[in-house]
Parts: C-alpha cells; sequence; structure tokens
DNA sequence: TTGACATATCAAAATTACTTGATATGATAA
DNA sequence: TTATCATATCAAGTAATTTTGATATGTCAA
C-alpha cells in the first residue's frame, strides 16, 4: 500500500517519444528536407553539412518514432516522410489543447 | 572562405523550444492536469507526488516555451494553459507534415 | 574476388537536461 | 514585527542526449 506513484496517462510516452523526436534542430531541418520527398542521407549531409554517424544517428530517431520511413535501393537508403505519424502527433495536439470552455476544478476530476 | 553553416530555417528554434516543452513525462502530465482549468503549484505537487522545486522547474520550462500562464493570487500562483502556444505548435506541425502530393525533387529547392 | 561506396553501429567524450536539498523571496495572518 | 505559507532560485549531483571518430555491414562494379 501507499505511496502509489501518480498514475499516467495511457499515450504519455508515446507522446513524449514523438515530441523528443520533434524537438532537435537538426532532425526538424532533416524533416523540413524530406518535405520535398524522399532524400538519401548522402544528400542530407550534404544539405545540413553534417557528419554521416550523426545524420545517421539522427534519422534513428526519426525512424524510431515512426516519422520517416526507409526504403533500400541499392547503395543508397531513401527516407521519407512518414503522414500517419504527423497525424497522429496533430492528433495528440488536438487532445491536449485547452477547450475554449473554461471550467475551474477544485478536485482531480478533470481526466 | 567557404564552411559556411546550413542556413537555418526561421522558426526551427521556436519550433524546437516548444517540442522540448512538451517532450518530458512530467511536463505532459501537467499539462493534462491544467486541461480541467487553473491550478496551483500545491495542488500539482499532491496530484503528480513530486517536489515542488522539480514542479516549479517544470513549470518554468512551459512558461518560458509560453505554454502557460501564471497569475498570481496571494501567496498562490495559478497556471493555465495558453490557448495560442498550442495553436502555434499546431501550425508548425501544419507547416511540416508532408503533403499528399508527392514530388520527388533531386535539387534543394525544396523550401 | 577485391575495392570502393553508402550507411549503420559502437565507444568515448562533450553537452544538455533533470532531480534534489537548501536557501531566498514575497505575501499574509497573528 | 514575526512566523508561516507558497513558490522560486541556486548549486551539486545524476542521468540522458548528442557528437565524434573508428570500425562494421551490405552492395555494386571491375
Amino acid at each position: 500500500m501507499a505511496t502509489a506513484t501518480a498514475p499516467r496517462a495511457p499515450n504519455v510516452s508515446r507522446a513524449v517519444e514523438l515530441f523528443h523526436a520533434l524537438s532537435d534542430e537538426t532532425r526538424l531541418e532533416i524533416v523540413r528536407r524530406l518535405r520535398g520527398g524522399e532524400r538519401c542521407v548522402c544528400d542530407l549531409t550534404d544539405l545540413l553539412d553534417a557528419a554521416q554517424s550523426r545524420l545517421s544517428f539522427h534519422m534513428k530517431v526519426l525512424k524510431d518514432a515512426g516519422l520517416v520511413s526507409d526504403r533500400r535501393e541499392g547503395r543508397w537508403i531513401h527516407y521519407s516522410l512518414n503522414r500517419d505519424a504527423f497525424s497522429e502527433v496533430q492528433e495528440l495536439l488536438g487532445d491536449m489543447k485547452p477547450s475554449t470552455r473554461r471550467l475551474t476544478v477544485k478536485d482531480d476530476n478533470c481526466c
């Protein structure tokens, strides 16, 4: 009994993963570059002037979060954005955005 | 001379700030609790079973990012969500979400 | 095969973020 | 005033993330 930790919401850790993946300048630049379509890592190292292993690290973060997918073609691996994951983030945000109708509660009956 | 660093998009650092503020479990729980309306820190320390200085630290991150506002009332400081900042995040996401029409570019003419 | 290329992975170093406990500040009530 | 309460800030410790350079893996061309 006692000292139970506060209960977590079901999708909090998923939200953390997604937001974390988007909370880095290099990764946002990658996403920006991928908006125009598929790119291989070599394109991105050129565009972002970043070391190859660094890019690879960030691609992995994005991929693990599901924000990008990869496709092998010969020696190259092409990355592209994952529409669904972005929609997922939008949904999460919709859920956390305060409603226009404000209610002030005194107890934890909010969720 | 050369070695110019890759050009940054104008709002990348703002996006990083916002996503970073949202990329922590404690902070997301705070946001979740604030959805129902204003809360003072003391409410949140109870609800989240977290030390006061810890809460204060996270409130600062959220406040610096503009996601919450505070309002003093006597000894208490009440925090509430900032609708506009959440809209801002949604906009940023809209900008980075891949369009349905896919185009494959070879040069960096994407943005 | 071998060599070269594109990318991934790994370990160590560097950086950044978070937690904790102590102290400071500012408001109120006695 | 003084004591107390709510919160902020600070410094030190710890943990997580990012960068870097080296090496591994898989593919292709000769």
